[in-house]
RNA sequence: CGGGGUGUAGCGUAGCCCGGCUAUCGCGUCUGGUUUGGGACCAGAAGGUCGCAGGUUCGAAUCCUGCCACCCCGACCA
């Protein structure tokens, strides 16, 4: 499965594109942008979504589901957001086919849509048009609201998970009384974000605010957490917007005070997609293959069994369900994978490649001596451990390497982190080096672009929390005017 | 959307420049048997609109035109 498989030094964007297709995460589908997420993948994200939906509830916020098409009237009413996303939409123009003279299926020219429909490249503007019926009074608020949902925007050029026309995520949508709240919620799911990535992912990121160049489009401020990639670039993990009372004035929401008086309300917007899954695979996975954080894992561990005679099989089929039951009863995930049609060399093969994280293999010596083989797939490290008590060593072993993962990425992303003073080192490191380059920016768009135009480098983002030596002020790099604190630049997905 | 590349069985490919018998090989699949502690072996079999549509030709995987998809590089973006 894995021989003609690329390695990571030899050609990074292969061996991702390979590494997806052939883990059965996904595959390109008949339409051209679209993929199909596999069973494999589709458990991975429903994992993820779990996860992120019980945060969500946790922190307040109830779900609801909002149309698909936009009629494009509401789209036009926020300048800003309209300009950005106005390149990149699917428009539905008709509603109706016809047989055609040659006896193909034609658009009928008669069933032409009074207003034209755009297809959800995000949802704020119909929000925002159904939020104004929801909201009179202060007592209407906080609003706070989650859509699971596809959005569609017509990319250029696609990549399985990290960039296609339709995409699946999550877009939390919330109006508050005052900008402080909104400020609030807008930096409190950040940090639910944050601490997803980090403890469920196993993904270390920076958490930091977006430049004006690089702002949601309709947003004041927008908030990312910037995670890095095994080739050293960034990419964005998730993003979370204050929008201020932009949305509200372009929908005319307004909500009465205790006071009586007539305000705009306040808003956030938040979203994490299914390029969660591209980063899952850059973030971890190695040369043999995918590496799943256990905690994100469809299966945690897999039991395979290893017999020469069916009576051999039997009996090591009743052992396993033993174990199986006391590693279920831990709430561990177990697949025990006795198929005879597949020899164990090649199973251990094919379940590395997908990525479980541990591997218990049990033979006849092993049912003589009362041991099992535990093998675990961050470290490719084996140990025999007696069966009494599996679960629990099990257990903390998922832990570890659940752990284990998160330092290794952390341990890489220090490892990739620059810190440069001068234009020419800068431009040094970003080609020679990639990772991260923590430098001193003058904090205009102009000198941002004259970078990016020159080195293909962005500030992925100001950094919410630094260390004393890069909060001190300095000098630009290009520019030489002053500059507040160090930036974070890379080349970004 | 611009530049470059690729497209032959489920996967990876030979053949294409220089048109010519039944389109090559490996993996996988199926059948039978022997096997089973790291991707087993032997024997047999099935599987093809050569990306699609036109054209040139007695004859096209091969030459020409158009289109489609994917990959890489730009512009754009989560």
């Amino acid at each position: 499965m894995s021989k003609e498989f690329a390695t990571r030094a030899e050609n990074y964007s292969e061996w991702y594109n390979h590494l997806v297709q052939k883990a059965d995460l996904a595959e390109h589908s008949a339409v051209k942008g679209c993929m199909v997420i596999k069973p494999y993948g589709y458990s991975i994200w429903e994992k993820m979504q779990q996860a992120l939906d019980q945060m969500f509830k946790d922190t307040g916020h109830s779900n609801a589901y909002f149309p698909l098409f936009i009629p494009k009237s509401f789209f036009s009413k926020e300048a800003s957001h309209v300009e950005g996303f106005a390149k990149e939409c699917a428009v539905v123009t008709h509603y109706r086919l016809k047989n055609g003279p040659d006896g193909t299926i034609i658009v009928d020219e008669d069933a032409k849509l009074a207003e034209e429909l755009i297809v959800r490249p995000t949802s704020e503007t119909i929000i925002w048009n159904t939020y104004k019926g929801w909201i009179q009074s202060y007592r209407d608020l906080p609003l706070l609201i989650n859509q699971w949902a596809n959005v569609v925007r017509w990319e250029m050029r696609t990549r399985l998970f990290l960039r296609t026309a339709e995409f699946l995520w999550q877009e939390g949508h919330t109006a508050h009384a005052t900008s402080q709240e909104a400020v609030e919620e807008t930096e409190r799911m950040l940090d639910v974000y944050a601490d997803f990535a980090e403890n469920w992912m196993a993904l270390p990121v920076i958490k930091g605010r977006k430049t004006a160049n690089e702002r949601f489009a309709g947003a004041l401020d927008t908030y990312c957490i910037e995670a890095m990639m095994q080739d050293g670039k960034a990419l964005q993990a998730g993003t979370s917007h204050f929008l201020g009372q932009n949305f509200a004035k372009a929908f005319d929401v307004k909500f009465t005070t205790k006071e009586g008086k007539q305000e705009f309300v306040w808003a956030s917007s938040w979203g994490v997609s299914t390029r969660l899954m591209g980063a899952l695979v850059m973030a971890h996975s190695d040369d043999q293959g995918l590496v799943l954080p256990p905690k994100l894992a469809p299966f945690q561990v897999v039991i395979v069994p290893i017999y020469k005679t069916p009576e051999e099989l039997e009996k090591i089929n009743v052992r396993v369900e033993e174990m199986r039951k006391a590693l279920v009863k831990k709430g561990i995930r177990v697949k025990y994978d006795n198929r005879d049609t597949q020899r164990p060399g090649w199973k251990f093969a094919e379940y590395e490649f997908k990525g479980v994280p541990i591997r218990i293999a049990i033979g006849p010596k092993d049912m003589e001596s009362g041991t099992v083989e535990v093998s675990r797939r961050d470290t490719k490290e084996k140990e025999v451990l007696q069966q009494v008590d599996i679960e629990t060593k099990i257990e903390h072993l998922l832990t570890q390497i659940q752990d284990n993962m998160y330092k290794k990425a952390l341990t890489f992303r220090e490892a990739n982190m620059h810190r440069v003073d001068t234009y020419d080192d800068f431009k040094k490191v970003i080609n020679e080096q990639s990772g991260f380059v923590y430098a001193h920016w003058d904090g205009t768009p102009e000198t941002e672009e004259k970078i990016k135009n020159e080195t293909k480098a962005t500030i992925r983002c100001i950094p919410l929390k630094q260390n004393e030596m890069d909060k001190k002020p300095g000098v630009c790099m290009v520019t030489g005017k002053p500059s507040e604190q160090r930036v974070i630049f890379a080349l970004a997905y």
